[in-house]
Parts: structure tokens; C-alpha cells; sequence
DNA sequence: GTCAAAAAATTCGCTTATCGAATAATAATT
DNA sequence: AATTATTATTCGATAAGCGAATTTTTTGAC
């Protein structure tokens, strides 16, 4: 039925702002901007990223991405090497103080996710887990192959 | 099993991740930023809502919402009105040319995941409408009372 | 009723994010 | 060897975003 797509999205929608407000507060709490937090969640996740890489994953563009890690670098978070094979790339790196301002960063969103996630019946849980992959590839899947006309660069190169 | 909090965050993740692309997409395609368009589609979402409404569900400050509705209004997607008991809100509704944009807008997303949707058993689609408000009633909950610093008033009153 | 406090929107000044185009360096192709 | 591609960066210009101050209006206290 129609009516159960329009449900599930504007239940998406509302997971969205959750995790968006999340993202903000998060950032706040690190002294860090929303956007520069992003980034040094994805490089601490990688243990090694190109500027390139970051940017899609992101998804902004690649000026952005640099002008982004040339503030994480400043601030002694990440580091740049350059690429010894390939001298074009340079890798990211997250430093000691990076991973640290993640760590004790509280997420709010996890813990609250965590807790009430533990109230669940087993059974319960299986299924959260089971539909969010599912929706996670579904979502992922469309964005590849259903919209070529659409700068999908970015989504497809993310590995 | 903490296992199964990670897995579903994760999964979480990516589920953003390909919203917010489709979000600046989206923009892209209405010739509008995607601040400008998200704020239009709260608009349109609520047939009145003031500045501070708008900013409460956008996630930025009042002066931002303020700024936006500036350009939005210029272009004639919004209208502002004075409130008549209290003369101190501004209510915002779309016009028709704000509805317009949103409505032609092709919402890949959507588009990708009814797609994805309707391939799937009755059971499944229904545990997927289950599981997403489930999810999203548990993020919010914990936004409510985890941050009363924010101002959640606006998630509340969300019809 | 008047005056102070609160609330809503806006303005202002300043920093950050963001993009596209141009540039520089290196790699791959021919 | 020369051309083309790729990667990162720089540059210039616009938008987003914040906090503080301002304006208008309402509410509360006395």
C-alpha cells in the first residue's frame, strides 16, 4: 500500500532529525563545527582516507573537504602524509588527540539508543537489527543504479 | 548483545548517510540550498508555523531560520503574516509556488525506496513500517529527556 | 494602571562552510 | 615524449550559522 511507503519515510524522516540533532550536539560538546566533526568521525573510522574519500563520504565536494582538514590539522587532530606509491594522494590520518576528543565526546544518541535497545525482547532487537540493514541497502542500492543523471560519483566510490 | 547496538548503529548510519545526500540533491534539482529546501519542506509540512517553530525542528537558531525565510520569501515560495492575537510571531505558510517546487521536485529517494518496497513479502513490509517508528519513537524519547537544553517543543508538537 | 520581565522576531558583525574554476603535481596512456 | 587523467590545493564569491544587541509586543507583579 502507498500509505505504508509514505509511513516508513516520514518515520525515516524523523530518525533523521534525531541523528542530525545528535550530530550538532555532538559537535558542540567537542568544540568542534558539525561539519568538521563529521570528517574526524570518518577518518578515526578509516585508519587511512584520502581527501578524495572523505569528501565523498561526507558528500561535499573535494574544496571543501581540504579546507575541513586544513581546521582538523591546525587543531593537532589529524594528520596528512603523502602517498608514497602514488604521490598524488595524500593520506588522513586521525592523531592520538583526534581519537581522544571522539572518545570522550558523550554520544547521547548511542546511549539513548543503547538503553532503551536493552528494554527490547530478544526477538525484538533481531528484528531492529534485521530492518535497518535491510533498509540501510535498500536506500544504498536505489542511490546507485536507479539516479546515473545525479552527481552519484560521490555514493558510488564510497567503499 | 552490545554487538547488536553497534550492528544497528552502523546500519543507522548509512541510513543517513544516503538521506542526507539525497537531501543536497534534492536541493540541487529545486534550484534551492538545502537549509533553504529543508526549511521549505517544514513549511509545507505545517500549514502555519513561526520562525522559532521552524528553527526548533531545523536544528538551527532563530536567526538562521530567520535568514532563510528571507531568501525563501523573496522568491516567493513562503509568506509571512503577523499573528493576530500575538503580534509577536510571524506565521509562515507556503504559497503555491513553494508547494510547486517541492512537488515537481523528483524525490529520488522516495522514488528508490517505494521501488524497493513494493518488492518485498506483505510481512516484511509491515515489519519495516513497525521497526522504523519503533526506532524512531526510541531516538526521540531519548532526545526529549536526555537534552531539555534544546528546545524538543517542536518534535513534540509534530502532527 | 504602570513598570519590569519575558518572548518573538529581526538586525548586525563575524566566522565557517560550500561551491566551482583554476592551478600544480603526479600518474597513466598513447 | 606528449597528451590526458587524477588528486589535491588555492582562490574568489556566496550562503549558512552563531551570539549579542535591538525592537515590538505580551505577561506578571505590584
Amino acid at each position: 500500500m502507498e500509505n505504508r511507503v509514505q509511513t516508513s519515510l516520514i518515520a525515516l524522516r524523523r530518525i533523521l532529525r534525531a541523528t542530525e540533532l545528535n550530530a550538532r550536539t555532538l559537535a558542540r560538546a567537542t568544540g568542534l563545527t558539525t561539519p568538521q566533526f563529521i570528517v574526524l568521525s570518518i577518518v578515526a573510522e578509516s585508519d587511512e582516507i584520502s581527501p578524495k574519500g572523505i569528501a565523498a563520504r561526507a558528500g561535499v565536494g573535494q574544496a571543501t573537504a581540504t579546507s575541513l582538514l586544513d581546521k582538523l590539522e591546525a587543531r593537532g587532530l589529524v594528520k596528512r602524509t603523502r602517498g608514497e606509491i602514488d604521490r598524488r594522494v595524500v593520506w588522513v590520518t586521525a592523531t592520538d588527540a583526534g581519537r581522544e576528543t571522539l572518545d570522550t565526546a558523550p554520544d547521547a544518541l548511542q546511549e539513548v539508543f543503547a538503553s532503551q535497545f536493552h528494554r527490547l525482547q530478544d526477538w525484538e532487537q533481531a528484528m531492529i537489527v534485521a530492518v535497518l540493514e535491510k533498509v540501510g541497502s535498500m536506500l544504498n542500492a536505489g542511490t546507485i543504479d536507479a539516479s546515473p543523471m545525479l552527481d552519484v560519483g560521490a555514493v558510488d566510490r564510497k567503499q
